[in-house]
DNA sequence: GAATACATTGTTGTGCACATCATCGCGCAG
DNA sequence: CTGCGCGATGATGTGCACAACAATGTATTC
């Protein structure tokens, strides 16, 4: 083999883990777009394991709705329509919101570095737009976000529904649905606005500020949708 | 064959359910402690299967957090301590709000006769009270003022907190650290004042009088709890 | 007598062969 | 040409044997 210096003795915890958040990556990124069948036996060779370990993993990401197997068939990313979408969006301006109304902790110095570094990315993105740089920036950025409760609960909550949503905003994108120049200059925009929230310690503005962007983004990409779907 | 009768044919999905059910109902309704070994080998015998699927069952419940398999020691039920217990009430008795903001509907002809049903079982519990039974019926309350709200992801995430959570709190009425004969008094009070506000139709009363009694439950049993846990 | 090394035991994790199922395409009858 | 039956194909689901691992008890050595 060639070097494999960081293959550290992997635990079955670790390898688990592994796969677990390549895989969700992939479909969140849209590197499996809904409606994509994965194989098991390509993805476990891939991972130089046996079907039987990714199953495991096939099966949790079943769980958390991003998957479906059907015997026989395949295994497929999962595609939601408008009308769940939009109970999901309805329910995770709530959650966004309470973000900053429970346990809520002000960013420590490495938090607030993370945010500096997350603000330069979105500037360099107008300048250089890329949708799945793009689609990773924003999913720092709300993973950064969340740090800001210490309600774990709450965390894996948001975490769980915005893997469920962000896939499907993101389609609209590349389907030229909704213009990427514009929405990573709103983004920039959002960003900006909660960084200014946050460095006068208001964790309840940013947090509304959030919510307003999440509300407005849901609502240009139905807006963009011409009618069916 | 023979005569399967109620065996209608059995898809591995069907069996799949009702393996994960009865697992979680276990789990939820105390026959499973929290800390019990479960044995994967006698599960699997007791569903008439192989581990093979059994676990597939474990997995996803590992991944909502009532399961936790440690390699080469076994699959233990998870406790938590008081501290994420209480993160996990407070996100509660937002969502149980929410249930009467979000989408919510109007009980139809059979939910009606649902609640009346669950009245008359929770009067009768009064005179002849017994745990297990006790925590029967408050999760089929709980689930049956879910369906108030046709929000599905809201529904989801209330459900698999009442599911984290319940447990920990039945524990309590176990040890008798809060009176059993209290509790149900209090619930039944609580059904019959959700009950009146739903007659009115006032959807979002019902709601904070849930909201309210989530709250006191926990705060009695965290007062019940000496000083540890 | 105490501490340590080691074998034993029982558990979850893995790999593989096969069963079961759904789909597709070919062949045949009408 | 069309419709139907059926076998081939490839996917997920299942069962079993074994590997990896942790805990316990025991023997051995200092």
């Amino acid at each position: 083999m060639n070097f494999e210096i960081t293959d550290v003795t992997q635990s079955a915890r670790d390898r688990f883990e592994r796969m677990y958040q390549e895989i969700r990556n992939r479909i969140c990124l849209l590197d499996y777009a809904p409606g994509t069948r994965l194989s098991e036996e390509a993805l476990a060779a891939e991972f130089g394991t046996s079907r039987t370990p990714l199953r495991r993993v096939l099966v949790r990401l079943e769980g958390e709705g991003l998957l479906q197997s059907v015997h026989g068939v395949g295994t497929f990313v999962t595609d939601v329509e408008i009308e769940e979408l939009a109970q999901t969006y309805r329910l995770r301006l709530e959650l966004a919101e309470l973000t900053g109304k429970l346990d809520p902790v002000a960013p420590d110095e490495e938090l607030w570095a993370d945010f500096l570094r997350l603000a330069d990315r979105s500037h360099a993105m107008v300048a250089d737009p890329d949708p799945r740089r793009f689609a990773q920036l924003n999913m720092d950025f709300f993973l950064a976000l969340l740090r800001l409760t210490a309600n774990e609960p709450l965390r894996e909550v948001s975490e769980r529904l915005y893997f469920q949503t962000t896939r499907i905003w993101l389609k609209s994108v590349f389907a030229s649905r909704i213009d990427l120049i514009d929405e990573v200059d709103v983004f920039c925009r959002e960003v900006d606005d909660i960084l200014r929230a946050l460095k006068i310690g208001d964790l309840h503005a940013a947090a509304l500020i959030q919510r307003a962007h999440i509300s407005m983004s849901f609502e240009r990409m139905r807006k963009g949708i011409p009618a069916q779907m």
